[in-house]
DNA sequence: TGTACATCAGTGAACGCGCGTTCACTGATGTAC
DNA sequence: TGTACATCAGTGAACGCGCGTTCACTGATGTAC
């Protein structure tokens, strides 16, 4: 049946909030359109009204969840508070709310080319906003933020792949100590 | 038909390298039991007769797979060349021979405890054979390794989710700077 | 403001397809004599 | 060394299942009068 204009923007939007946190909690392949539809409280047909595939609606939610990010680091200026968080246990547990750049990059490389693009635009944007918080002097400032993010994407990622909570608070630890004092790396 | 003990030890070898690439290039749920039996020149029904399960040959993967990086690392002691090689063109595109720990966390992460304690065991043996060749001084070498290897693995990933050629290289040269010359970060 | 009806967002059955896994069958291997 | 046959690794059809996507249908919406 039709419903109204604004119940069916809300539905999309729910359409999307949802893809964003499955995705990022199970990966582009193991979700799927049903699930999606389910968490936003539909049904699976009516996907199509709102996005041509499955592939566009990764390229959307790939470049809002960036975006998001980049606007997140705008607001939270306490750079010590952020590592800290980023590199925390609920951090590692939370796929779903965390960071979508840690959660999607291995799936988003093996995507077709027009998630890609969204992933590289949005990335490009938000390694601007980083750079221009980083202290001046020594290397560019976008190659040490280009770094710093390689450095707690990576330890996340490892600390998320590791059973062992010893070595996943190991992996942590290490990776903040390095973030929030440089010198002693 | 039965064949000899020899050959079914050889396509058991054959289907878990099969198994080894493809999984790194195309992720644990984007390859099928039919497609590591067909590149092992075998049929799919054979699969079972090697192993209990797919999940149980994710397992072996990944931990091999680690253990091979270990034993490359233990011979390859140039630190310079082998950062230079990790953070190459070539590495970012070629994922099937590339660096298992790069291109598996993002899918290890979400698979059942049994594949990630074998990760968690075999990234354990890998952090202390890197970290025997740290020089000595400043933070503590496991740490020192981990977060060398957190880096690397960032920017490897980052580079390879990015569509923009620029983009890629740019976050290459980076980490590369970063990790070669670390007085500079 | 009230009525008539064309529009179109949501529904759920259905499509073809590929998945992981099973199994009856085949026939070379390798053992027992 | 030669023969007879039990073993068991490989084959390919088949299983139930869930996937992405399509579509005829429904009925509230919102427009035309």
């Amino acid at each position: 049946m039709k419903i109204s204009k604004a119940a069916s923007a809300r539905h999309r939007a729910a359409l999307l909030d949802a893809a964003s946190g499955l995705f990022r909690e199970h990966g582009f392949d193991g979700v799927s359109i049903a699930d999606i539809a389910a968490a936003a409280g539909l049904t699976h047909g009516v996907f199509y009204n709102h996005f041509t595939s499955k592939e566009a609606l990764c390229a959307e939610v790939v470049e809002r969840a960036i975006d998001e990010i980049a606007a997140y680091v705008k607001t939270s200026t306490n750079h010590r508070a952020r590592v800290e968080g980023y590199l925390s246990a609920g951090h590692v547990e939370n796929r779903a709310d965390g960071c979508a750049l840690a959660a999607l990059s291995g799936d988003v490389a093996r995507e077709p080319r027009k998630v890609r693009a969204a992933f590289s635009r949005a990335l490009d944007g938000l390694i601007d906003v980083l750079a221009q918080e980083e202290p001046v002097g020594g290397a560019p400032a976008r190659d040490r933020a280009i770094v710093a993010m390689a450095t707690r994407l990576g330890a996340l990622a490892l600390a998320r792949a590791a059973a062992d909570p010893r070595l996943r608070d190991e992996i942590l630890a290490a990776a903040k100590r390095a973030l929030v004092d440089p010198a002693s790396c």
